[in-house]
DNA sequence: CATAGTGTACTAGACACATATTACACTATG
DNA sequence: CATAGTGTAATATGTGTCTAGTACACTATG
């Protein structure tokens, strides 16, 4: 594999908004288990110690669980991931909306440009 | 002033945006000089050299004119506004589509919450 | 010509990120 | 109980960002 990753952005919080985009597109289901670090470590070509932190990270969010001498698993709350759902939804959308503010565009102009690329 | 930045990404970073968004929205208009570095490094908050960093970048966009011992001004290529107006436009659009596709919403329902967020 | 105000350059240090390496703790398996 | 595979922890190294301080080069002004 060996991911290309954005330089304008930590490695691991890359990684994190990856797993997260494959929990809500359905790739990653309740209960799957997660690669073990090192074995995604080698997959995207990272330090053991940045999917550490990338596992620590999704636990903390409480998108995980760990056990210990077994592995990593996707959390069995739906719930939380119908959260999460929502979260990112909502995140992202600000997000634009005050990029868009900062530049000094009208959110209609906006719409027309997103409705041009295809 | 002392502004607020954001800890995921370069404060350099931050205050090209910026200064771009005043350029775009009107606040800096063509041929505007903008304050020297040490006066908009005690505006801000900031360290000179960030300053500096902040200038360099500037200039490399072409968006502004440096000259030595006066100060730095906004470009008088008026050309050259409009085409960062185009370029940031397609940028904010993109990146918002990507990140879209990458936590697999769909469009329609991005519609819909930006259009809920008055 | 002296001075103050410009941009510019250099060195040193603090901090976060990522790497490399080693070691430890727990669990399943045979 | 031995082993292999889990997660976890600790230390050391390199790089980029940002800060701090100092010094230099150029320009306008009086």
């Amino acid at each position: 594999m060996t991911l290309d990753f954005s330089r304008d952005k930590p490695i691991y919080s890359q990684l994190v908004d990856r797993i997260c985009g494959d929990i809500l597109k359905g790739k990653l289901l309740l209960g799957d288990r997660l690669p073990s670090v090192r074995e995604y470590a080698v997959e995207t070509g990272v330090n053991v110690n940045t999917v550490q932190r990338v596992y620590k990270e999704l636990e903390a969010m409480d998108l995980t669980e760990t056990k210990r001498g077994q592995g990593t698993f996707i959390t069995t709350n739906e719930e939380r991931i119908v959260e999460l759902r929502e979260d990112m939804k909502n995140l992202l959308a600000q997000n634009f909306l005050t990029s868009i503010e900062a530049l000094g565009f009208s959110r209609e102009e906006m719409l027309v440009v997103l409705h041009k690329k295809s």
